[in-house]
DNA sequence: GCCTGTGAAGTTCTTCACAGCC
DNA sequence: GGCTGTGAAGAACTTCACAGGC
């Protein structure tokens, strides 16, 4: 109904985790000059079903055009707001391995909003480099500088993650993505992702081992990128 | 019941998705010295409730001892060879950049049964390089050498992605880890699991930005059917 | 007594199908 | 006619709670 209920609005997980997969897909459809979309164009951009994408956009209010579909630039503004993104994050990465390099000088951060702004590490003779334009400090030269808004990033073996997870909340971190392959525990305000390769690599494992009699399959918890950058690699 | 029903099986996904944080929790456990485990215990280390653990392993057989547990090392064997762990996976990382380096140099695939045994690249200064002890080949060149038992890994920008895709397809490929911010279109039979820093992210910032009034919130990832999702991962 | 295995209940998420509006 | 928004049905997943066996 209206275009600004915010009232009473609960947006379900499953739901909160494909909002960033339209927004890239929007994203895309505006760069391409496109300005209306329906849910069905969409929801083909973000590999999903349209009803589902009805019903994802039904939580965030009213803001498609029966018969007509979505405008693109109005419905990334409000995805963006929903998701926060309307100020820049700062990021700060601990761990500076190789995973911890990778991420640094990952560009897919900056243009989505997440400027990484502190690397730590705590090996004496890592700490002063410089690394993608940074200096790598410790925690104490983090404990200096940060802010309690910054997002934590755990680049670290699995065996130092927790002592890290706890620094990082101590220092007012609220916000934490996990790559270490440890299960942290965290006090309760605190919102912890994991990104976990090998984990991902045994499902791949389970499912080759189990051919899928499933007759379709598609869909799953959440999401499916559609444009915008990540990475550097191959080159047509 | 019996041991070894194996017959009408149907693992739920989101089953599947927790079976590696079992494995490496009953890993850990193993090389502790630890050779029985409650559901409680095991339930605490995986980060998960017991009765959901219970739930389950249940779906694998019975394999605990009412009043005394699970014995570990039988345990962690038989998930081993439900994810189909008993014989190594080769992977191939497509896209040499700042990502696909570090990945090739990731020590956590090999610990976990998979072997990086193949680096391509299409950049013509990049292919014939050394990178952690592999030499870097074209398309071309994997399809001299690669069997079809292999597990494709996408680290390239996104516009390539969907290109690489296919190419992986055509060379019997079907299983594929996609961190390229792009929705991949796959024939049916080949399983995709996407990993997306930048998404993460955001369902992050969605959280930072809507304190939870929830009471408890544990958990959370899981699911399968086809593309997407992410989770956890590499440490240096 | 202790702890697993599991129906049943409860919760969350997805899909259907159609009313409502352009 | 076309397309959104949404109750209602359905499927998937989680939690409960207790029967069953050591």
């Amino acid at each position: 109904m209206s275009a600004e209920p915010a009232a009473h609005r609960v947006i379900p997980g499953a739901t909160v985790a494909r909002l960033p997969v339209y927004l890239r897909a929007l994203s895309a459809l505006a760069t391409a000059g496109t300005d209306t979309v329906s849910s069905e164009e969409l929801a083909e951009a973000a590999g999903v079903r349209s009803a589902k994408l009805r019903k994802d956009l039904s939580y965030l209010g009213s803001y498609g055009v029966r018969g007509v579909g979505y405008d693109v630039a109005r419905l990334r503004d409000e995805i963006e707001g929903e998701l926060g993104l309307r100020h820049d994050f700062s990021l700060v990465i601990v761990g500076m391995g190789n995973l911890g390099h990778a991420l640094a000088a990952y560009s897919g951060f900056a243009t989505r909003g997440f400027a990484v702004r502190w690397l730590v590490d705590e090996a004496p003779d890592v700490v002063g480099t410089r690394i993608a334009g940074l200096t790598v400090i410790d925690f104490d030269g983090l404990a200096r500088e940060c802010n309690d808004s910054m997002i934590g990033v755990i680049a670290t073996p699995p065996d130092a993650a927790q002592d890290v997870a706890d620094r990082l909340v101590a220092l007012g971190v609220r916000s934490i993505l996990n790559f270490a392959p440890a299960v942290l525990s965290i006090p309760s305000g605190v919102e912890v992702r994991k990104v976990d390769l090998a984990t991902e690599l045994q499902i791949l494992a389970f499912h080759q081992q189990h051919p899928r009699l499933d007759p379709k399959a598609l869909d799953r918890d959440a999401l499916d990128p559609k444009t915008d950058d990540l990475e550097e690699g191959a080159a047509p």
